[in-house]
DNA sequence: GTGGCACCAGTTTTT
DNA sequence: CTGGTGCCAC
């Protein structure tokens, strides 16, 4: 035993810091239990003690122990906790994500499954091409069923745990001609020979193996001694149903989560799982963290008020012992560009400190949107003022086109047979294989039982091909089997089936390159980064950059296989954490975050809650917009602001909008209202009609401790203006590149500002430190 | 086989 | 206003 003294008194050190409920949560091991953990609650160190006394008490040892997690993050985050508190035992424990757990019971058992256990783990989009190509294959209508749309359908499918003989045929009513569950079948079959499996099969496939092989269930049931799942009200029908039949036997399972902050339904999750949790588990114990450390009283009774509207809840009440702070700001505004410039100005205003509260780091701040494209009027104000940010969530690292070309050809290097990814490839850059010579070679793959790789080894020494195809794909496959040799692995045979040759290493090859140095091989040789050289647009040198980004990635790891591993599991954006920059996200991304200060732009109809969403849910729509909202407000600690507009630019046209139905059921006690006069009157907010004249006639923009807002604030009142332009005046005339507007030329220089006129997005003032001169 | 243009749709996305 | 897709002419 490597626990030495120090650390058993410091676990007890931590038992001692949790509250009464919270040290029931820790210390109540046996039996189901279910811990309702309110936002703000010490969630988090329930979670991480809990498995530390567990070690602690000797109840289980590491490897019997299985903790699931939604994301990375908490997974990594949950088990340097717990290895602080016990030690390096805790490296042993079974803890990780829904999907990595998954994979890795798969991978031991992928001959139950039809696979190897060197499968690939597919992401969306080559499940839509795949898809894609089945439908076209029985010449479905593309324009009316989209691949997408229709991929979106199955995974669903698969969320709730149905293969395709579970599929009830009403269930998918005319989707594809009538025709869905049937693709869904030769969806799953085209997998199995390309020997993969996509995101929902990591669940659902070992959900198949337990319940046909008792003996495999068996042994898990008997190795794991103690179950306990984070997040539990996002869980799929899938993930409820593998844990469901692991806890049979023990029930020692503990499940952390808040019905209130469940806002993935449409991703599959099921609120309904931790509403019914006791009836699952009889005999559960169900605990309440209601103590928030987080907010202040006003915070969290704006909150609270707000999502008592939900019908549904298991029902909490947040409080706090600590009293005061400032009400929540509720603001109205003209438009979209007044709202973008009142958050700039309050960020500005706690950012230079001043005021009562001192200085609050950018850091500490968030703007959290309902959508994506919102953020733009942000960044777009932050840029102006000069005011650092960081916009978390966006397109992933791995994600963007040029990334997953970069892996496609490493995935063809590793695994000839991924057929995916050759296609990706194999005519990027130009080769002068299009459409055409992809059929033919399709076909070839076909007829001789093989994969795309193998057959084009084949056909390009006939005359299937126009010459000119032929010699190209020739050299490809040539340098392919190169790339190979240098990544010393064996030589692929053409003959023979895909998986009758197992890829292995070459048995004697000691000059084998590091899989950084292939990459950037690759790169070179095929042409990919001449390519990117040549490319006019904005775009390039930042898909360049990425792509170095990549190969200095890649360097942390010991194998390919391992590198590949990782990245389709573990997508994940290295964000700067080391500079101060405002945070600009979306509510979901904001989840299990918290800031000093939030500002909640855009609450109005049909934004927030998003139209879409009740259209297409109703009223369960509408309470998962609504514990959104919740979520948001309980980001902040000690400030948030609320903002409204009567007009917002959608689509290049002109809306004009009412205030959020949310804003009506914030209690009035805990909010401020901030609204200009006449705009909003009429509106379906009560809070805001002449019912309260109190507030409606206010005048604007004057509640102590804001800023006060300019009527016009002019252009460039934020920058010194004793800036030496000297230095600068030679700038002018020369070309720039911008993170954001890309390519431009250097009108002017005003202060620390230039002008540009940008080939794409036209004339901009911008901040000088964010472009930089390109030679 | 490729490039250009017309057309359409347009939340959220832990893995 | 965008970006993505599909079709048609070189």
């Amino acid at each position: 035993m490597l626990n030495s003294a120090a650390q058993i008194d410091q676990t007890a050190a931590f038992l001692d810091a949790l509250n009464e409920v919270q040290r029931e949560a820790v210390e109540t091991l046996d039996g189901p239990v279910l811990v309702l953990a309110g936002a703000g609650t010490g969630k988090t160190r329930v979670l991480t003690v809990r498995l530390a006394h567990l070690l602690r008490q000797g109840k289980a040892k590491p490897w019997q122990t299985l903790a699931v997690t939604f994301t990375n993050r908490a997974a990594r985050e949950m088990r340097e906790r717990v290895t602080a508190m016990v030690g390096p035992v805790a490296e042993s424990m079974w803890l990780g994500t829904f999907h990595s757990t998954g994979a890795k019971l798969l991978r031991k058992h992928a001959e139950l499954a039809q696979l190897r256990p060197d499968f690939t783990i597919l992401d969306a989009d080559d499940q839509t091409r795949l898809l894609k190509q089945l439908l076209e294959a029985r010449n479905i209508d593309s324009k009316k069923w989209p691949a997408r749309i229709l991929m979106g359908v199955i995974q669903r499918w698969k969320d709730r745990g149905l293969t395709p003989d579970k599929v009830n045929e009403a269930d998918a009513g005319d989707l594809a001609g009538g025709k869905l569950v049937e693709l869904y079948g030769e969806y799953q079959e085209r997998l199995i020979t390309l020997n993969a499996a996509d995101f929902g099969d990591l669940l659902l496939t070992p959900l198949e193996i337990f319940t046909k092989h008792p003996d495999v269930l068996a042994k898990y049931q008997n190795q794991f001694h103690y179950l306990l799942v984070d997040e539990y009200q996002d869980t799929n029908v899938a993930q409820y149903l593998l844990l469901r039949l692991l806890a049979q036997g023990r029930q020692n399972i503990a499940c952390v989560g808040d019905d209130d902050q469940s806002i993935y339904s449409w991703r599959g999750a099921e609120v309904g799982n931790i509403l019914r949790f006791e009836t699952d588990f009889p005999g559960a114990t169900v605990i309440r963290l209601e103590q928030n450390y987080r907010s202040t009283e006003h915070i969290l009774g704006a909150a609270s008020t707000l999502i008592a509207n939900n019908d549904g809840r298991l029902g909490k009440t947040l409080w706090t012992k600590e009293s005061g702070g400032e009400k929540v700001i509720v603001r109205g505004v003209w438009d979209g560009v007044e709202e973008a410039r009142i958050v700039a100005d309050e960020v500005e205003a706690a950012n230079r400190g001043g005021r009562s509260a001192g200085k609050i780091l950018l850091n500490d701040m968030a703007v959290l949107v309902r959508a994506g494209f919102q953020t733009r009027e942000f960044e777009d104000r932050f840029l102006s003022l000069g005011i650092p940010y960081r916009v978390i969530g966006g397109p992933r690292f791995y994600e963007r086109q040029e990334i997953r070309d970069a892996l496609a050809y490493l995935r063809v290097v590793a695994q000839p047979d991924d057929d995916l990814a050759f296609e990706r490839i194999v005519n990027k850059p130009k080769r002068g294989l299009g459409e055409a010579s992809l059929q033919i070679l399709h076909l070839a793959a076909r007829g001789g039982g093989t994969s795309l790789y193998r057959a084009a080894t084949q056909i390009s020494q006939t005359d299937d091909l126009r010459p000119k195809a032929a010699k190209s794909l020739a050299a490809l496959v040539e340098n392919f089997g190169r790339w190979r040799a240098a990544a010393g692995l064996a030589p692929v045979h053409s003959e023979g089936g895909i998986g009758v040759v197992r890829v292995e290493p070459a048995a004697s090859s000691n000059e084998v390159l590091g899989h950084s140095d292939l990459a950037e091989m690759i790169l070179e040789e095929s042409g990919y980064t001449e390519m990117l050289l040549m490319d006019r647009s904005p775009e390039a040198p930042g898909r360049l950059e990425n792509l170095k980004e990549l190969i200095v990635a890649m360097g942390e790891f010991e194998t390919l296989a391992g590198f590949l591993e990782h990245i389709s599991l573990v997508m994940e954006n290295a964000g700067d954490n080391s500079a101060d920059q405002v945070n600009i996200m979306t509510l979901h991304a904001a989840k299990g975050l918290e800031f000093d200060t939030v500002f909640l732009p855009g609450w109005e109809e049909d934004l927030f809650p998003h139209r879409r969403s009740l259209d297409e849910s109703g009223d369960a729509g509408l309470e998962e917009e609504r514990r959104l909202a919740y979520v948001g407000l309980t980001r902040a600690k000690r400030r948030a602001m609320i903002l409204f507009a009567a007009n917002r630019l959608t689509f290049g046209q002109w809306q004009s909008a009412i205030p959020s139905r949310f804003v009506d059921e914030l209690d009035a006690d805990h909010i401020e209202i901030d609204a200009d006069v006449g705009l909003y009157g009429g509106g379906v907010s009560g809070n805001l009609a002449p019912a309260r004249p109190a507030f409606a006639r206010r005048r604007p923009t004057r509640s102590p401790g804001l800023v006060q807002y300019d009527t016009d604030p002019g252009p460039d009142e934020h920058f010194d203006p004793h800036y030496d332009d000297e230095d600068a005046n030679q700038i002018v005339g020369e070309r720039v590149f911008h993170m954001k507007f890309g390519y431009g030329k250097v009108l002017s220089v005003e202060g620390g500002k230039l002008e540009i006129s940008f080939d794409k997005a036209g004339r901009k003032m911008v901040m000088a430190s964010f472009v930089e001169a390109v030679h």
